[in-house]
DNA sequence: ATACACCTTCCAGCTACTGGAATGTCAATA
DNA sequence: TATTGACATTCCAGTAGCTGGAAGGTGTAT
Protein backbone atom coordinates (compact mmCIF):
# COMPACT_ATOMS: atom_id res chain seq x y z
CA UNK A 1 0.00 0.00 0.00
CA UNK A 2 1.06 3.20 -0.82
CA UNK A 3 2.55 5.70 2.01
CA UNK A 4 0.40 8.66 0.72
CA UNK A 5 -1.04 10.44 -2.93
CA UNK A 6 0.78 12.81 -4.83
CA UNK A 7 -0.65 16.13 -5.60
CA UNK A 8 -1.35 14.83 -8.85
CA UNK A 9 -3.56 12.01 -7.91
CA UNK A 10 -5.21 14.16 -5.22
CA UNK A 11 -5.76 16.60 -8.10
CA UNK A 12 -7.51 14.66 -10.10
CA UNK A 13 -9.76 12.80 -7.47
CA UNK A 14 -10.78 16.17 -6.68
CA UNK A 15 -11.09 17.55 -9.82
CA UNK A 16 -8.69 20.59 -9.17
CA UNK A 17 -5.56 22.30 -10.86
CA UNK A 18 -2.58 20.98 -9.03
CA UNK A 19 -1.50 24.55 -8.35
CA UNK A 20 -4.84 25.48 -6.65
CA UNK A 21 -4.14 22.87 -4.06
CA UNK A 22 -0.78 24.16 -3.80
CA UNK A 23 -2.18 27.85 -3.37
CA UNK A 24 -4.58 26.55 -0.68
CA UNK A 25 -1.45 25.01 1.29
CA UNK A 26 0.24 28.63 0.18
CA UNK A 27 -2.79 30.66 2.16
CA UNK A 28 -3.20 28.65 5.26
CA UNK A 29 -6.44 26.34 3.78
CA UNK A 30 -4.16 23.00 3.85
CA UNK A 31 -1.72 22.17 6.69
CA UNK A 32 2.00 21.57 5.05
CA UNK A 33 1.92 17.58 4.19
CA UNK A 34 4.12 15.60 4.52
CA UNK A 35 7.04 15.33 1.66
CA UNK A 36 8.96 12.01 0.20
CA UNK A 37 12.61 11.69 0.29
CA UNK A 38 12.59 13.68 -3.26
CA UNK A 39 10.53 16.46 -1.69
CA UNK A 40 6.92 15.83 -3.58
CA UNK A 41 4.15 16.23 -1.66
CA UNK A 42 2.46 13.18 0.02
CA UNK A 43 -1.15 13.35 1.12
CA UNK A 44 -3.06 11.00 3.73
CA UNK A 45 -6.34 10.41 4.25
CA UNK A 46 -6.80 12.80 6.68
CA UNK A 47 -5.63 15.98 4.28
CA UNK A 48 -8.03 14.56 1.95
CA UNK A 49 -10.70 14.70 3.43
CA UNK A 50 -9.63 18.08 4.69
CA UNK A 51 -9.51 19.04 0.93
CA UNK A 52 -12.77 17.96 0.43
CA UNK A 53 -14.34 19.79 2.51
CA UNK A 54 -12.35 23.27 1.15
CA UNK A 55 -13.63 22.41 -2.07
CA UNK A 56 -17.75 21.96 -0.98
CA UNK A 57 -17.65 24.83 0.91
CA UNK A 58 -16.32 26.63 -2.22
CA UNK A 59 -19.09 24.55 -4.68
CA UNK A 60 -21.73 26.14 -1.87
CA UNK A 61 -19.89 29.87 -2.80
CA UNK A 62 -18.13 30.84 0.38
CA UNK A 63 -15.12 32.98 -0.24
CA UNK A 64 -11.70 31.92 1.14
CA UNK A 65 -11.45 33.72 3.89
CA UNK A 66 -14.63 32.19 4.90
CA UNK A 67 -13.80 28.84 4.65
CA UNK A 68 -10.56 29.15 6.24
CA UNK A 69 -12.78 30.20 9.18
CA UNK A 70 -15.02 27.37 8.88
CA UNK A 71 -12.31 24.57 8.48
CA UNK A 72 -10.24 25.77 11.75
CA UNK A 73 -12.97 26.30 13.54
CA UNK A 74 -14.27 22.31 12.54
CA UNK A 75 -10.47 21.06 12.96
CA UNK A 76 -10.25 22.74 16.17
CA UNK A 77 -13.40 20.29 17.16
CA UNK A 78 -15.69 23.25 17.98
CA UNK A 79 -18.91 21.51 16.46
CA UNK A 80 -21.36 23.39 17.42
CA UNK A 81 -19.62 26.60 17.39
CA UNK A 82 -19.13 25.58 13.61
CA UNK A 83 -22.45 24.68 12.70
CA UNK A 84 -24.02 27.58 14.12
CA UNK A 85 -20.93 30.65 12.15
CA UNK A 86 -22.04 28.09 9.21
CA UNK A 87 -25.69 28.50 9.28
CA UNK A 88 -25.02 32.18 9.69
CA UNK A 89 -22.58 32.51 6.68
CA UNK A 90 -25.00 30.39 4.36
CA UNK A 91 -28.24 32.71 5.59
CA UNK A 92 -25.58 35.81 4.89
CA UNK A 93 -25.04 34.12 1.12
CA UNK A 94 -28.62 33.53 0.51
CA UNK A 95 -29.27 36.56 0.81
CA UNK A 96 -26.52 38.09 -1.29
CA UNK A 97 -27.63 35.78 -3.95
CA UNK A 98 -30.97 37.19 -4.00
CA UNK A 99 -29.75 40.60 -4.37
CA UNK A 100 -27.62 39.22 -7.04
CA UNK A 101 -30.14 37.51 -9.00
CA UNK A 102 -31.97 40.68 -8.57
CA UNK A 103 -29.64 43.05 -9.90
CA UNK A 104 -28.97 41.09 -13.35
CA UNK A 105 -32.55 40.49 -13.92
CA UNK A 106 -32.67 44.26 -14.05
CA UNK A 107 -29.65 44.64 -15.88
CA UNK A 108 -30.55 42.16 -17.97
CA UNK A 109 -33.96 43.94 -19.18
CA UNK A 110 -31.93 47.44 -19.72
CA UNK A 111 -29.76 45.41 -22.15
CA UNK A 112 -32.63 44.18 -23.74
CA UNK A 113 -34.03 47.66 -24.20
CA UNK A 114 -31.09 48.82 -25.46
CA UNK A 115 -30.79 46.35 -27.60
CA UNK A 116 -33.65 46.66 -29.25
CA UNK A 117 -32.88 50.50 -29.78
CA UNK A 118 -29.86 49.59 -31.18
CA UNK A 119 -31.29 47.12 -33.48
CA UNK A 120 -34.05 49.12 -34.33
CA UNK A 121 -32.11 52.41 -35.35
CA UNK A 122 -29.80 50.14 -37.17
CA UNK A 123 -32.26 49.58 -39.90
CA UNK A 124 -34.74 52.35 -40.16
CA UNK A 125 -31.98 54.90 -39.02
CA UNK A 126 -32.42 58.26 -38.34
CA UNK A 127 -31.40 57.57 -34.16
CA UNK A 128 -34.08 59.41 -32.85
CA UNK A 129 -37.32 57.27 -32.93
CA UNK A 130 -37.40 56.27 -29.20
CA UNK A 131 -36.87 58.89 -26.33
CA UNK A 132 -34.39 56.79 -24.35
CA UNK A 133 -32.29 57.50 -21.86
CA UNK A 134 -28.70 57.84 -23.91
CA UNK A 135 -26.92 56.71 -26.77
CA UNK A 136 -23.15 54.83 -25.97
CA UNK A 137 -22.63 53.80 -29.55
CA UNK A 138 -21.89 56.98 -31.46
CA UNK A 139 -22.77 60.23 -33.05
CA UNK A 140 -18.86 60.48 -33.06
CA UNK A 141 -19.10 61.65 -28.90
CA UNK A 142 -20.46 64.92 -29.88
CA UNK A 143 -24.11 64.11 -28.62
CA UNK A 144 -25.63 63.10 -25.23
CA UNK A 145 -23.72 59.83 -24.97
CA UNK B 1 -15.29 80.64 -17.71
CA UNK B 2 -13.00 78.12 -16.31
CA UNK B 3 -10.09 76.39 -18.44
CA UNK B 4 -11.86 73.16 -17.10
CA UNK B 5 -12.73 70.74 -14.65
CA UNK B 6 -9.94 69.11 -12.37
CA UNK B 7 -9.79 65.75 -11.74
CA UNK B 8 -12.04 65.47 -8.56
CA UNK B 9 -15.06 67.75 -9.95
CA UNK B 10 -14.89 65.34 -12.86
CA UNK B 11 -15.30 62.49 -10.52
CA UNK B 12 -18.14 64.12 -8.65
CA UNK B 13 -20.16 64.88 -12.00
CA UNK B 14 -19.79 61.26 -13.05
CA UNK B 15 -19.95 59.86 -9.46
CA UNK B 16 -16.76 58.05 -10.03
CA UNK B 17 -13.43 57.93 -7.80
CA UNK B 18 -10.81 59.98 -8.92
CA UNK B 19 -8.29 57.31 -8.95
CA UNK B 20 -10.89 55.19 -11.36
CA UNK B 21 -10.36 58.26 -13.86
CA UNK B 22 -6.98 58.09 -13.34
CA UNK B 23 -6.39 54.26 -14.09
CA UNK B 24 -8.99 54.70 -17.05
CA UNK B 25 -6.39 56.82 -18.34
CA UNK B 26 -3.71 54.55 -17.50
CA UNK B 27 -5.09 52.23 -19.60
CA UNK B 28 -5.67 53.79 -22.44
CA UNK B 29 -9.61 54.28 -21.93
CA UNK B 30 -9.27 58.10 -21.82
CA UNK B 31 -6.63 60.34 -23.27
CA UNK B 32 -4.06 61.93 -21.31
CA UNK B 33 -5.67 65.62 -20.64
CA UNK B 34 -4.33 69.05 -20.55
CA UNK B 35 -2.54 69.87 -17.63
CA UNK B 36 -2.73 73.13 -15.78
CA UNK B 37 0.84 74.77 -14.76
CA UNK B 38 1.09 73.48 -11.30
CA UNK B 39 0.58 70.16 -13.20
CA UNK B 40 -3.30 69.43 -12.50
CA UNK B 41 -5.33 67.41 -15.11
CA UNK B 42 -8.03 69.52 -16.25
CA UNK B 43 -10.01 67.98 -18.72
CA UNK B 44 -12.48 69.57 -21.34
CA UNK B 45 -16.20 68.96 -22.66
CA UNK B 46 -14.92 66.86 -24.90
CA UNK B 47 -12.97 64.61 -22.00
CA UNK B 48 -16.07 64.57 -19.92
CA UNK B 49 -18.20 62.93 -22.43
CA UNK B 50 -15.72 60.59 -23.93
CA UNK B 51 -16.29 59.40 -20.00
CA UNK B 52 -19.57 59.67 -19.90
CA UNK B 53 -19.37 57.01 -22.94
CA UNK B 54 -17.00 54.75 -21.19
CA UNK B 55 -19.26 54.85 -17.75
CA UNK B 56 -22.64 54.06 -19.58
CA UNK B 57 -20.91 51.39 -21.02
CA UNK B 58 -19.76 50.01 -18.01
CA UNK B 59 -23.17 50.27 -16.55
CA UNK B 60 -24.01 47.94 -19.55
CA UNK B 61 -21.80 45.27 -17.91
CA UNK B 62 -18.85 45.26 -20.29
CA UNK B 63 -14.97 44.83 -19.95
CA UNK B 64 -13.03 47.63 -19.85
CA UNK B 65 -11.43 45.74 -23.10
CA UNK B 66 -14.73 45.88 -24.77
CA UNK B 67 -15.20 49.20 -23.94
CA UNK B 68 -11.70 50.43 -25.09
CA UNK B 69 -12.91 48.60 -28.64
CA UNK B 70 -15.83 51.07 -28.89
CA UNK B 71 -14.57 54.12 -27.62
CA UNK B 72 -11.76 53.37 -30.37
CA UNK B 73 -14.06 53.11 -32.85
CA UNK B 74 -16.32 55.63 -31.68
CA UNK B 75 -13.43 57.87 -31.79
CA UNK B 76 -11.92 56.97 -34.90
CA UNK B 77 -15.67 58.00 -36.53
CA UNK B 78 -16.39 54.40 -37.94
CA UNK B 79 -20.22 54.64 -36.94
CA UNK B 80 -21.49 51.75 -38.69
CA UNK B 81 -18.43 49.36 -37.84
CA UNK B 82 -18.83 50.87 -34.45
CA UNK B 83 -23.26 49.91 -34.19
CA UNK B 84 -23.16 46.61 -35.42
CA UNK B 85 -20.00 45.43 -33.24
CA UNK B 86 -22.06 47.14 -30.33
CA UNK B 87 -24.90 45.42 -31.48
CA UNK B 88 -23.14 42.22 -31.29
CA UNK B 89 -20.92 42.95 -27.55
CA UNK B 90 -24.76 43.31 -26.20
CA UNK B 91 -25.85 40.67 -27.87
CA UNK B 92 -23.02 38.25 -26.63
CA UNK B 93 -23.48 40.13 -23.10
CA UNK B 94 -27.32 39.03 -22.94
CA UNK B 95 -26.84 34.98 -23.72
CA UNK B 96 -24.21 35.78 -20.73
CA UNK B 97 -26.35 36.98 -18.25
CA UNK B 98 -28.84 34.85 -18.63
CA UNK B 99 -26.70 32.18 -18.31
CA UNK B 100 -25.63 33.46 -15.42
CA UNK B 101 -28.70 34.11 -14.02
CA UNK B 102 -29.72 30.52 -14.44
CA UNK B 103 -26.47 29.32 -12.95
CA UNK B 104 -26.90 32.17 -9.62
CA UNK B 105 -30.80 30.31 -9.00
CA UNK B 106 -29.68 26.66 -9.42
CA UNK B 107 -27.09 27.57 -6.63
CA UNK B 108 -29.73 29.23 -4.75
CA UNK B 109 -31.55 26.18 -4.82
CA UNK B 110 -28.94 24.23 -3.79
CA UNK B 111 -27.71 26.99 -0.75
CA UNK B 112 -31.26 27.03 0.19
CA UNK B 113 -31.19 22.61 0.61
CA UNK B 114 -28.05 22.82 2.22
CA UNK B 115 -29.44 25.57 4.66
CA UNK B 116 -32.59 23.45 5.72
CA UNK B 117 -30.86 20.31 6.20
CA UNK B 118 -27.97 22.57 8.43
CA UNK B 119 -31.03 23.89 10.95
CA UNK B 120 -33.07 20.78 10.70
CA UNK B 121 -30.09 18.69 11.87
CA UNK B 122 -29.30 21.99 14.28
CA UNK B 123 -32.87 21.32 16.09
CA UNK B 124 -33.21 17.47 15.72
CA UNK B 125 -29.34 16.50 15.88
CA UNK B 126 -28.44 13.52 14.71
CA UNK B 127 -27.85 14.34 11.22
CA UNK B 128 -29.42 11.61 9.52
CA UNK B 129 -32.35 12.46 8.97
CA UNK B 130 -32.05 12.92 4.96
CA UNK B 131 -29.60 11.70 2.79
CA UNK B 132 -27.98 14.32 1.57
CA UNK B 133 -24.92 14.84 -0.08
CA UNK B 134 -22.41 15.57 2.43
CA UNK B 135 -21.82 17.13 4.97
CA UNK B 136 -19.27 20.47 5.22
CA UNK B 137 -20.05 21.36 8.74
CA UNK B 138 -17.82 19.47 10.78
CA UNK B 139 -18.29 15.77 12.42
CA UNK B 140 -14.49 16.74 12.93
CA UNK B 141 -13.40 15.59 9.49
CA UNK B 142 -13.55 12.32 9.96
CA UNK B 143 -16.91 11.55 8.04
CA UNK B 144 -17.74 11.70 4.31
CA UNK B 145 -17.08 15.70 4.39
C1' DA C 1 1.04 82.21 8.71
C1' DT C 2 -1.24 78.37 8.88
C1' DA C 3 -4.63 75.05 8.27
C1' DC C 4 -6.92 72.11 5.27
C1' DA C 5 -8.54 70.14 1.13
C1' DC C 6 -7.11 69.00 -2.97
C1' DC C 7 -3.65 67.48 -6.47
C1' DT C 8 0.58 64.65 -8.07
C1' DT C 9 3.34 60.04 -8.53
C1' DC C 10 4.49 55.54 -7.25
C1' DC C 11 4.03 51.20 -4.91
C1' DA C 12 1.32 47.64 -2.96
C1' DG C 13 -2.66 44.87 -2.22
C1' DC C 14 -7.20 42.85 -2.94
C1' DT C 15 -9.48 37.55 -5.04
C1' DA C 16 -8.50 33.14 -6.50
C1' DC C 17 -6.01 31.42 -9.02
C1' DT C 18 -3.05 30.42 -13.53
C1' DG C 19 1.00 30.48 -16.68
C1' DG C 20 5.72 29.99 -17.38
C1' DA C 21 10.68 29.24 -16.45
C1' DA C 22 14.25 26.58 -14.61
C1' DT C 23 15.21 22.45 -12.45
C1' DG C 24 14.69 17.75 -10.28
C1' DT C 25 12.57 12.87 -10.12
C1' DC C 26 10.37 8.59 -11.41
C1' DA C 27 8.88 4.77 -14.40
C1' DA C 28 8.98 2.67 -18.73
C1' DT C 29 10.96 1.64 -22.95
C1' DA C 30 14.81 0.97 -26.89
C1' DT D 1 21.93 1.62 -19.49
C1' DA D 2 20.50 5.73 -21.67
C1' DT D 3 16.89 8.27 -22.78
C1' DT D 4 12.40 9.75 -23.15
C1' DG D 5 8.18 11.76 -21.10
C1' DA D 6 5.25 12.74 -17.56
C1' DC D 7 5.32 14.14 -13.39
C1' DA D 8 7.16 17.07 -9.32
C1' DT D 9 9.54 21.34 -7.13
C1' DT D 10 10.21 26.66 -6.43
C1' DC D 11 9.72 31.31 -7.68
C1' DC D 12 8.09 35.22 -10.38
C1' DA D 13 4.56 37.51 -12.71
C1' DG D 14 0.08 38.40 -14.49
C1' DT D 15 -5.06 38.42 -14.66
C1' DA D 16 -9.58 42.68 -13.67
C1' DG D 17 -10.65 46.75 -11.85
C1' DC D 18 -9.78 49.19 -9.00
C1' DT D 19 -8.41 51.03 -4.03
C1' DG D 20 -5.33 52.40 -0.13
C1' DG D 21 -1.42 54.66 1.48
C1' DA D 22 2.90 57.30 1.50
C1' DA D 23 5.39 61.37 0.39
C1' DG D 24 5.16 65.51 -1.41
C1' DG D 25 3.28 69.89 -3.98
C1' DT D 26 -0.73 73.41 -4.65
C1' DG D 27 -4.71 76.49 -3.81
C1' DT D 28 -7.65 78.94 -0.96
C1' DA D 29 -9.70 80.66 3.32
C1' DT D 30 -9.07 82.46 7.69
Amino acid sequence: MKAGMTIGELALELQLNPKTIRYYEEVGLLPEPRRSESGYRLYSAYEVERLRLVKRAKVLGLSLAEIKEIVEYAVNGRCGVTEARLLRLVEAKLGEIDRKIDDLIKFRDDLRQYHQDLSGRSVSGTGHERGTQGDASCQCLGEKV
